[in-house]
DNA sequence: CCTTTTATGTAGTGATCGATACATAATTAG
DNA sequence: CTAATTATGTATCGATCACTACATAAAAGG
C-alpha cells in the first residue's frame, strides 16, 4: 500500500542527509552571517543551484542544520533535564557534562553562537536562536521545580535564580570552548559549577 | 615652549571622541562583522572620506573602539582585579559585579562578543579578541594566586579550575545580557557565583 | 596674494553577497 | 517513442561590501 512510489525526474547526485552535515559543520565554524553560499557549496560538493533545490535557501538550510544539530549529534543535552527518576542536581550535572563533551571540540554550540548580533539579513534565524536559548532556561527552571516537588530540593530555593546561573554557565561554555579551552578543562569548569550547588540549593 | 601649535589645513568639521564613541555603540550592537560601513557612517554622522581621513580603515577604528569600551566605560572591569588591599574574593566579585552592571544593557561587552567567529575579514580583530579574553582568564588566576600568597586563599586550591569557572560565568554573563536578561537577573547570578566561593575556595 | 596642508562630498572602484534564468541531462509515466 | 518532471551546470542578476580617486573647500605659512 505506503510503498516508496519511485521518485520522478532526474535522481539527485548527492546524499542530501551527508550535505546537511556538512552545511552543519560550516554554520558552527562560521556561524550563520559568516557561512557564505560560497563556503557552503565549497563544503558540500555542490552548487549553487543544487541547494537552492534541495533546501530552498541559506535561512531554511540553517534552519534544518539547527534541527541536525540539536537532535542528531549524539545524546542531546537537554535531554539530561527530562530525566525524572534521578534528583535534579543530577540531571542538571548531566545536562553540563553532555555540553562540556560536545563543546570540548573547539567550537561550542550552535544555538549558542550561530547568531550572536542581530543584523537585517539574520532576523528570524536570530530570533529563533534567542527562543531556543530562552526555552533552555526555562526548561531548567522547570526541572528544578519538579525537584521541589519531588523533595530533592528544598522549598524556598530561589529557582530563578539558580536556572539563571546554571544558563550563564552553560552558555559561557560555549565561549570557553570556543577560545580553545581543552575538555579537560571544560569539565574542570562543571566541576566547579556542581559544587556551587549545596551553597546554591542547601539539603 | 610646547604650546599646541596651530593645526594646519582645513580643520575636522566633527568630534573625532564623539564619533568614536558612536562607532562603539554600533560595533557593540552588530559586532565586527556585522558593523557596515554605511551603519557606521550613518550613526557618526560623516562620510565614508572623513572616516577614512581620521581613523584609517575599519579595523583600526573598531580597535580604538575597544580601546574606548576598555579604558572609558566607567570602572573597568578588570580593575577590580587589581585591588590588592581586600581579599581574592572581594576582588573577583567585584569584578563580577561591575561586569554584570554594564552589561545590564542588553548588549554584553565588545570583548566577547565583537567577534565570535573567525572569518577572512576579521583574522587580526579576532585574534586580539581572543587574546584579550585569555589575558582575562590570566589576570583572574594571577589575583587568586596572590590571595594564596596573602593567606587569605588557602593552599591546595584548584587556582587553575576556579579562575576558568570564573571566566566563564563572567563570559556567560554577556550572552545573558544579549538575550535579554535585566540587570536584576544578572546581579542573582553573581549571587549564585560568589556563594559558590565557599565550595572552591574552602575556608 | 600664492603655496601648502588637511578635510569634505560626490561618485565611483572591483569584489563578493544571496539568489536565479536558462539550457541541458536524466529519470518516470503513458 | 513522446511528454512530464526533476536535477545539474553555467552564467549570470542586482545589491551591498570595504574602500578610494578626484575635485573642491577651508585653514596656516610665507
Amino acid at each position: 500500500m505506503t510503498a516508496t512510489a519511485k521518485e520522478r525526474g532526474r535522481p539527485r547526485k548527492f546524499d542530501r542527509d551527508h550535505t546537511l552535515r556538512q552545511a552543519m559543520e560550516v554554520f558552527l565554524d562560521r556561524g550563520y552571517d559568516g557561512a557564505s553560499l560560497g563556503d557552503l557549496t565549497t563544503a558540500m560538493g555542490i552548487n549553487a543551484s543544487s541547494l537552492y533545490a534541495a533546501f530552498g535557501c541559506k535561512e531554511a538550510l540553517f534552519r534544518e542544520a539547527v534541527d541536525l544539530y540539536v537532535n542528531a549529534a549524539g545524546p542531546r543535552t537537554l535531554d539530561a533535564l527530562a530525566v525524572r527518576d534521578v534528583s535534579a542536581r543530577a540531571a542538571v550535572e548531566a545536562m553540563l557534562r553532555e555540553a562540556a563533551r560536545r563543546f570540548g571540540n573547539g567550537r561550542g554550540c550552535l544555538v549558542v553562537l550561530g547568531a550572536t548580533h542581530r543584523t537585517a539579513d539574520n532576523e528570524a534565524v536570530f530570533h529563533d536562536l534567542t527562543e531556543r536559548r530562552g526555552q533552555t532556561q526555562v526548561l531548567i527552571r522547570q526541572r528544578l521545580k519538579q525537584g521541589m516537588a519531588a523533595g530533592d530540593v528544598p522549598t524556598g530555593t530561589d529557582i530563578g535564580a539558580v536556572a539563571a546561573f546554571y544558563t550563564t554557565v552553560l552558555h559561557g561554555l560555549s565561549l570557553q570552548a570556543r577560545d580553545g579551552a581543552p575538555r579537560k578543562q571544560l569539565s574542570a569548569v562543571v566541576d566547579c559549577a556542581m559544587k556551587a550547588w549545596d551553597g546554591l540549593v542547601p539539603a
